[in-house]
RNA sequence: GGGCGGUUAGCUCAGUUGGUAGAGCACCGGCUUUACACGCCGGCUGUCAGGGGUUCGAGUCCCUUACCGCCCACCA
């Protein structure tokens, strides 16, 4: 392809991207060795949201590393997942198609949604999820096109899902495997509840939100005859589960309470006998410095209960409402029944924030409540997807054990390569922090389900101790609709017959599986051997505690090994007001837009500067820069490359100098990026580029004209091919679409599967002496001089002047002697005297010939 | 309360093992210069957050304070 007369970026993301596509350029070649390969972990998008500027600032810094490891000779594994399961689908399947999932219902085949019902139709999980695939299929190709635009390097014929029939094999198996080790289990247990979605939620989910409440002053009384009738007030947010109080506990230093250990107190309101008990947890500072203990108002609560062995008293149900309590029953004993009943009925069925409010009521006609309640705003957990403050409610779930093994992740965490460094802090501070086993199982439809049955015993209770678990060869299956073996279709649900696990594995038990699902774990093993362990999980990281935790459990507890070697932590896009771009409203701005706008090139330049782990300003002006730095590289090639430029032996100077110098920043750039300092990388090819084109190509110009005869310009014009295609390699990580257009002028194949520079295919040109190098450096600084000298005079860099004294110091000018000719062609003179001296610049315009001064009147 | 990161020119950020403060943008001025006006040249701009210490010498090392961001814990 010939040099164009006017080079243009418009158009190149399309017309490359199709190139690329047809050409295979990134098509992964599975026969290369492990040693050959270098395999990424891609962070598979959520498709049901949109994407927005920060995926694409955190996908270009993968896609430089992969383009730098694939232009170094490796061969790229560079999948694109689609994260397609989980709540955000589930809410848009259900309001697009007017659907509710109800598990318990058999697979439909060719379910069509109606048009519009007028209330959400019933359908079973396996629909459920056809009608979700059928959403987000249309979502992932407008992603593909995005970032095929973007112009990540991936390899498009290796994409996944993570509700894909891969993706259900992989999580099902992994879970059996565990289920055999007993690191997963299933227990009744307290567990933290979102009452809207009804479903648990872990730990790793959680966030909290300042909201108002109230301290209310309650009483409780001693046993008639345990000493005085004075009542103990209680300071508590939380009044409506006094009927959920199981003790009270205070510090065991605390002397206001000491007195009161292992004697027993009465509830107001309900009379119900418990334990006062001493625990360190209690802070003598909060409140009254005596505190309620109910089943269960927070975790506090749980680790009491737990610690001090006490028994439970539940009313919180799973939809958030009080439940229904027969007063004077087994565990609900009352000194007053009839007066607990009464009280209780009048809560029952609210839920909590408006029987709070009844409570208060009945607190104060009972002259129980001391005072007013008053207002404070604290903190409470919520699901971070959620409405409504949780609840902590006992149910049966599925957990993997992490507690036990803490020792082993941090040791694991410590043989990954973390960029940068100091993100490794933040996994172990994670795994310090772990204060629970991971609940894995979800109340929810959309996601993979838990591949085990319950017998069901002749009295129609359901036997949970009895797993019954499929052969793997089943796998993947739904227990709602498929059958275990040894069982008939009909004994679903009924005695003597069995039932299926109903929940379905929380997000990150599916996604945390991911290396294994890429690198083929179990379905091909040649590509798990030549794949696994990972070379980079790439991901940002305020997931560092959920994904990137969850996967080093699992490649744990499977393969026994890291599931990648390097992780790089990329930031946060931030807004002007520093705050995550994604999160803070009316700031998003449309990716594909913003790329029409300034060149996929421009945002890839901006992306470049944010290192790794650096929260980085959203910066249109950046993007302007790359712009421009893009088109700087295809005018200079368009220089360099145009026309028929002779070849021969690099013997000048100045042209060896610029080499060497090249060389060094070669080395340079290529350490800095094998460490995943991308950014500091092309900061330094960047400096070189701009010091090539404004100094030494201005230097070398007329002498490559043939100012001095064709060897001299032979000299010249292969010395700037030379360091031409070293510099467009050096930046196609960054610019892969403008070098690939410059390439393309003088190569057949693409520069992104082209040899990353070496230092020797310059210096074997160049030499290594060093006064050549320095001279380009002085030539730089002479030019500099003797422009300012001619910009004082207010005439043009380009104007040709009488004569140029140039003093500088004494070695500078004996370099300079070697680059003479340049720099005498260079500076526009007539006479160029080069001396020893005081370092400065003399500059003598030519006397103002009579039609320079006619044609130019004088200023007034 | 604990941990991590940050605070350098109006803005966005570099500053490697301590050795006279840098780049780009913005701003101002000059320049039709045969690759490029999406260009070229020049100029202006700093108590390196505050305080203390080590040192001949600190943006850089140590201590401390403040502020910003994130993570965790606590939230009766």
């Amino acid at each position: 392809m010939p040099v164009p007369e006017k080079p243009a970026l418009e158009g190149l993301e399309d017309s490359l991207a199709a190139r690329w596509e047809r050409d295979g350029t990134y098509r992964f070649d599975r026969t290369k060795s492990r040693q050959q390969i270098y395999s990424i972990d891609t962070p598979p998008p959520t498709v049901s949201g949109s994407l927005h500027v920060g995926h694409v600032f955190s996908y270009t810094h993968t896609d430089f590393i992969a383009r730098f490891q694939r232009m170094r000779g490796k061969e790229v594994f560079y999948p694109m997942g689609w994260d397609d399961n989980g709540l955000p689908t589930e809410r848009r399947v259900q309001n697009f198609f007017g659907v509710r999932c109800d598990p318990s219902l058999p697979y439909v085949p060719n379910l069509t949604p109606p048009d519009k019902p007028d209330k959400p139709i019933s359908v079973s999980r396996p629909n459920f999820i056809e009608l979700c695939t059928k959403l987000t299929i249309e979502d992932e190709k407008a992603f593909e096109q995005l970032w095929r635009y973007l112009g990540l390097s991936v390899d498009w014929s290796m994409t996944y899902a993570t509700i894909g029939r891969d993706a259900q094999l992989v999580s099902q198996k992994m879970f059996l495997r565990l289920l055999a080790k007993k690191l997963a289990y299933q227990v009744e247990a307290p567990t933290l509840w979102d009452v809207d979605f009804k479903t648990a939620v872990a730990q790793a989910e959680l966030e909290d939100r300042e909201q108002p409440g109230a301290y209310h002053k309650i009483h409780f009384y001693r046993e008639p005859g345990a000493g005085n009738r004075e009542p103990i007030a209680i300071e508590t947010t939380r009044p409506e589960l006094i009927p959920a109080c199981v003790a009270l506990v205070a510090h065991p230093d605390d002397e206001r309470y000491k007195h009161l250990f292992d004697t027993h107190v009465i509830t107001p309101l309900f009379g119900v006998r418990v334990p006062v008990r001493a625990h360190a947890l209690a802070d003598p500072e909060k409140g009254s410095g005596i505190a309620m203990i109910c089943t269960f108002g927070d975790t506090t609560d749980v680790t009491w209960w737990r610690e001090l062995k006490l028994p439970v008293r539940a009313i919180v149900q799973a939809n958030g409402a009080l439940g229904p309590v027969t007063w004077g029953q087994p565990g609900w004993e009352s000194a007053d029944p009839a007066r607990a009943q009464a009280a209780y009925d009048q809560l029952a069925g609210l839920s909590s924030k408006k029987a709070q409010a009844k409570i208060v009521e009945l607190l104060r006609e009972s002259g129980d409540l001391q005072g007013e309640p008053k207002p404070i705003t604290h903190n409470v957990k919520f699901y971070e997807k959620g409405d409504r403050p949780l609840e902590i409610v006992t149910s049966r779930q599925w957990f993997i054990k992490t507690i036990d093994y803490r020792d082993e992740f941090i040791k694991r965490g410590q043989e990954i390569s973390w960029h940068p460094p100091y993100m490794q802090a933040r996994f172990d501070n994670w795994v310090n922090g772990l204060n629970g086993d991971w609940c894995i199982s979800r109340q929810r439809f959309f996601g993979v389900p838990f591949p085990v049955w319950y017998p069901i015993l002749a009295n129609g209770t359901i036997d949970y101790a009895n797993v019954i678990v499929p052969p793997e060869e089943r796998l993947p299956l739904d227990p709602s609709t498929d059958v275990p073996d040894g069982y008939s279709a009909d004994q679903r649900g009924k005695p003597g017959g069995f039932v299926g696990d109903p929940d379905i594995m929380d997000t990150w038990a599916t996604s945390s599986i991911s290396p294994q699902l890429v690198s083929g774990w179990e379905r091909d093993p040649d590509l798990f051997k030549r794949t696994f362990p990972l070379d980079l999980r790439p991901q940002a990281h305020d997931i560092i505690r959920t994904w990137l935790f969850s996967s080093v459990v699992r490649a744990h507890f499977e393969n026994e090994s890291v599931p990648w070697t390097n992780a790089a932590i990329s930031g946060w896009v931030l807004d002007p007001d520093r705050k995550k771009m994604s999160k803070s409203k009316g700031n998003v701005v449309t990716p594909l837009a913003l790329l029409k706008e300034h060149g996929s090139d421009g945002v890839r330049y901006w992306a470049a500067r944010g290192g790794p782990g650096v929260d980085t300003a959203f910066d249109p002006g950046q993007m302007k820069i790359g712009r421009k730095l893009a088109m700087k590289v295809l005018n200079v090639s368009k220089f360099v490359l145009a026309g028929d430029q002779p070849e021969g032996k690099v013997t000048e100077a100045l042209d060896r100098g610029m080499l060497q110098n090249l060389a060094v920043v070669v080395d340079e750039a290529t350490a800095e990026l094998e460490n995943y300092e991308y950014a500091k990388a092309l900061a330094k090819i960047e400096s070189f580029f701009w010091d090539f084109c404004d100094n030494y190509v201005e230097a070398a110009k007329s002498r490559r004209y043939g100012d001095f005869g064709p060897e001299a310009a032979a000299s010249a014009s292969t010395a700037m091919r030379l360091a031409l295609s070293v510099l467009l390699r050096l930046l196609a990580p960054y610019l892969a679409f403008a070098t690939e257009e410059v390439w393309s002028w003088t190569n057949s194949g693409s520069i992104h599967r082209a040899r990353w520079p070496a230092r020797d295919e310059l210096i074997s040109v160049s030499g290594t002496d060093a006064s050549a190098a320095r001279a380009v450096q002085h030539v730089t600084e002479a030019l500099n001089a003797i422009r300012k000298g001619k910009t004082d005079q207010k005439v043009s860099v380009g104007t040709p002047v009488k004569e140029v004294v140039y003093r500088a110091a004494e070695d500078a000018i004996a370099c300079l002697k070697l680059v003479e000719r340049d720099l005498k062609a260079a500076s526009r003179s007539e006479t160029l005297i080069l001396r020893a001296g005081e370092p400065g610049v003399e500059v003598t315009l030519k006397p103002p010939s009579a039609e320079a001064t006619g044609g130019k009147p004088a200023e007034g």
